[in-house]
DNA sequence: TGTACATCAGTGAACGCGCGTTCACTGATGTAC
DNA sequence: TGTACATCAGTGAACGCGCGTTCACTGATGTAC
């Protein structure tokens, strides 16, 4: 990620990429991404709204964008715990440090798609890339079946997070991160 | 849901009503909740837009209705499996069957919600009835801890359900119903 | 160091679109006597 | 059974809005000699 070698003209322009995407993700956040709009962001950037085609085709690679850095950063974040010695549990808990980072962002890849959008292919290899991560690590811990013990990983947490993010837990008497911690518990076993 | 003792505007009124809600839900089912609009809809139905405004007070009485009468209809699912004496797997066939009739409707209730807006308290109580089944039907089989039981049928069931109908298993060599089932078994253990 | 040229960022006008919603109005349907 | 009235369904025009996107253009920045 660091810019050696580019040129000033380069650099400015990363910028402005960089500030764009950030602005979308609090609009995301804000109004959900089905509303995304270029328009809006460029008023908030203090720009007319034909200048972000200089940096972005259209809204559609926007998301794209968006998407794949999303993916992009839940992967490392895997790679960084798992390197770190992490065993399921562990990767239990960065996962749940990540989604409740920026909730919007994790909804963006697991919750309910985005009308019209078709993944490219670089998204499901990274996500072929978090899974590689999950056998591994369970494989490691001498589990019976990894890819059982991998596919309940993602699912059982995600049934939590996933309800939890969308606010379904709000009226209950429960403790939604002893809940997560309840259901990592079950993995493996 | 019977009509006697309605006058015939009555009736009408209730038909069109109905068929307004028809063509939501196919909207939903091609473009997403929150491209609902009131205007393509009575294209549709060959009326002009403000047609609609007899019918529902705007956009967001209709979302509302919606999600009501999809809480109502799963209530209404588990309340006759729950009669016919289903147990905890019994229940989760049912509410497999049911999100897989419409798999829209099960995420306009689950899924990410629906940006700006607010569940009125007449769906929460909705909830509240469904999760009495599950307290009920786990208790009846007498397990541990009946709460426990109750909230691990909807995280877990919940996960595969949703990424299944999200489309994430769509490049794997994976079974949705077998795994979907393998959870549901691990329920009050 | 200076000049000529190419590249690039950003603007404003424009196109066509669809949205939610309000309003005054026409016709048809039902109701009371 | 007929008439007078009230109720209701639906229309078309209108308001104001924001969207994605294209295009011709201005001005600034970088590059080559």
């Amino acid at each position: 990620m660091t810019e050696t070698g580019a040129t000033p003209r380069e650099r400015y322009r990363n910028q402005i990429r960089a500030e764009v995407k950030q602005l979308a993700w609090e609009r995301i956040a804000a109004d959900g991404a089905s509303a995304l709009s270029l328009n809006a962001i460029a008023k908030k950037m203090g720009m007319s709204g034909p200048a972000l085609y200089r940096y972005f085709a259209g809204r559609d690679e926007l998301i794209t964008e968006l998407i794949r850095d999303a993916y992009r950063s839940l992967a490392d974040t895997f790679h960084e715990a798992a390197g770190a010695g992490a065993d399921l549990a562990g990767l239990a808990r960065a996962l749940r440090g990540w989604a409740l980072a920026d909730p919007h962002r994790y909804l963006l890849i697991y919750g309910t798609p985005v009308p019209g959008y078709r993944a490219p292919r670089e998204t499901t290899e990274i996500a072929d890339e978090i899974m590689k991560i999950l056998l591994e690590t369970g494989g490691a811990a001498g589990v019976a079946d990894p890819f059982a013990t991998a596919m309940a990983f993602w699912t059982r947490l995600h049934g939590v997070l996933s309800l939890e993010l969308a606010g379904h837990f709000g009226g209950m008497e429960l403790d939604p991160e002893a809940l997560f911690t309840a259901e990592a518990a079950t993995l493996g076993r």
